[in-house]
RNA sequence: GGCGGCGUAGCCAAGCGGCUAAGGCACUGGUCUGCAAAACCAUGAUUCAGCGGUUCAAAUCCGCUCGCCGCCUCCA
């Protein structure tokens, strides 16, 4: 079945048909490191993770280009302040990004390059614009001349009229028109810099990713991605460096992911709304986190909050207690007993990663293939809770296939990927480690509670039961004894 | 001001012209229990911001109104 995705450029959705058949070459916006990452930051590292790990899944090969920007003016700015070199800095918060996308388990792309490494060519890159006429240097810049491409504005759907008008642009006398941006920027004294034609100077974040997709990808690819804020100017500014440049389609497709918000604004640096990665998963468990990205559709505002975070864990835990019960299953069964799955039970078990596909398929659409999967785990739930002692084989074959292809599915979201047994109790011990009372204790309060219980004290028992609740704890009596868990929230 | 997006049950969230409008969380009822809790099961929108229109048929397409958000400056 075909890949359907939303491509900006034409803001529709269109079947992916990749230039080589069988092989997709994606080029997606990285980070520029200077601070740490936020959760906005991981949307768009696991959004890209999802997608890549769908399209493998599919059977395509994908090479996955990233990139870093490790010089510009943040950079410098940031590296000033703390008195590093910008290469220090840059390197440093290069590293603590790596630490961040361990922990979230995201996938490393094919390639990583970064800005610094590929200088060379970019200077190419901007003197094949220069003799195209498409560019001009001015006082040590170098300015890309908008008027010289005709699609400008194609991608972010605004014409140079509109622009123009609603301007908020600051005036720069070395431009020709206020809208042309900046190639290469000469370097002001002590600023880092990279010898060109034009003088000392660095490179604009824009040409950066012309000159690194076109190096590892080639001049025309299949995929671009990034962030919504990307689209204008970013975007549309690489899309005019290299048409112009290459005179040949740069990208056929643009995948634009949306904003993670706080109380339904963006978060963002400049906004001081924003949590970072570690935050987060200090409190969090990271699949908890991936399993709250991938509830809403990528290209939709995704807003964070406590209240969130509590649900997405409480779904995770839902799908993480039916692959624990079912692993925990007796290994035989009877042959000849009837099994207790009826046909609409084996349906909808089996068809499960048919509806998963199609959900994906369609720009994928993991919400509602999340809800496939609570779908086949509901059914599952139904004959595990009616399983009796001596199950059918039958039954049990069906039950353990269909948490092998919840697991498989899980996988391309990167959730269910740990045991289920050990995520559930590496989740207890985790939260008991924040009570005030140790499985000792518990276990020495449930014992009394217990002979309490064959006493038929019920007001001791309750009373023992009540202490523990006072801590957190919560008891379950059961056929086996007595259990307890850490209550949530 | 220009461009774009969103508004679906208490909350979150799918659905992109036609089966009973997915799924999760919460609530309620049930199974279980000495009573509970947990777990599991069951239940909820005659209706998709409002008003018009197109169509045999609309949450889905078109127009208008209201509300919210984003981009137009570095930004995932």
């Amino acid at each position: 079945m075909p890949v359907k995705i939303y491509n900006t450029l034409t803001r529709k959705k269109e079947i992916l048909k990749p230039i080589e058949p069988g092989h997709i070459k994606l080029y997606v916006c990285g980070i520029t490191s200077y601070d740490y990452c936020h959760i906005g930051h991981a949307r768009s590292a696991l959004a890209f993770d999802m997608i890549v790990r769908y399209l493998r899944y599919t059977g395509n090969k994908v090479t996955y280009v990233r990139n870093f920007t490790d010089i510009d003016d943040k950079i410098i700015a940031r590296a000033a302040e703390q008195n590093s070199s910008t290469e220090e800095l840059a390197n440093r918060f290069i590293d603590e990004f790596y630490v961040d996308m361990d922990r979230l388990g995201v996938d490393r792309p094919t390639m990583e390059p970064k800005a610094t490494e590929h200088i060379q060519e970019m200077i190419d890159l901007i003197a094949e614009l220069i003799d195209k006429d498409m560019a001009y240097p001015a006082s040590g810049d170098v300015y890309y001349s908008v008027n010289s491409f005709k699609g400008y504005g194609k991608l972010s759907g605004r014409n140079l009229e509109d622009m123009q008008a609603g301007a908020r642009i600051t005036v720069n006398e070395n431009k020709t028109n206020p809208m042309d941006f900046v190639l290469w920027k000469a370097s002001k004294p002590g600023e880092p810099s990279w010898e060109s034609p034009w003088g000392p100077g660095r490179p604009g974040w824009h040409i950066e990713c012309s000159a690194m997709s076109r190096k590892y990808l080639g001049s025309t690819f299949d995929i671009h991605g990034g962030g919504q804020d990307l689209i204008f100017p970013h975007h549309e500014n690489e899309l005019a460096q290299s048409e112009g440049a290459n005179d040949k389609p740069f990208v056929n497709m643009w995948i634009h992911h949306g904003f993670v918000t706080i109380r339904d604004e963006k978060m963002s640096k400049s906004l001081g709304n924003f949590l970072t990665i570690r935050d987060i998963l200090d409190h969090y468990h990271p699949e908890v986190l991936r399993f709250f990205i991938f509830s809403t559709h990528y290209r939709n505002p995704l807003d964070f909050s406590e209240a969130a975070m509590q649900d997405a864990m409480a779904g995770l835990d839902r799908l993480y207690n039916c692959i624990a019960a079912i692993d925990a299953l007796k290994a035989e069964g009877l042959d000849d007993a009837v099994p207790l799955a009826g046909d609409k039970d084996r349906k909808k078990i089996e068809g499960l990663e048919q509806r998963f596909q199609k959900a994906m398929d369609n720009d994928f659409n993991t919400a509602q293939a999340q809800g496939s999967l609570f779908e086949a785990v509901k059914v599952m739930n139904k004959i595990l809770r009616q399983l009796p002692e001596n199950a059918a084989t039958a039954d049990l074959d069906l039950l353990r296939s269909g948490a092998a292809t919840v697991r498989k599915l899980a996988a391309i979201m990167g959730i269910l990927e740990e045991d289920a047994a050990s995520y559930l109790a590496g989740k207890k011990a985790a939260m008991l480690a924040k009570t005030d009372i140790s499985e000792a204790e518990i276990l020495e309060l449930i014992q009394k509670r217990n002979q309490a219980r064959k006493d038929k004290d019920w007001a001791l028992s309750d009373q023992i039961r009540d202490t523990l609740l006072e801590k957190e704890i919560e008891l379950k009596d059961g056929p086996d004894g007595t259990a307890w868990s850490v209550k949530r929230g």
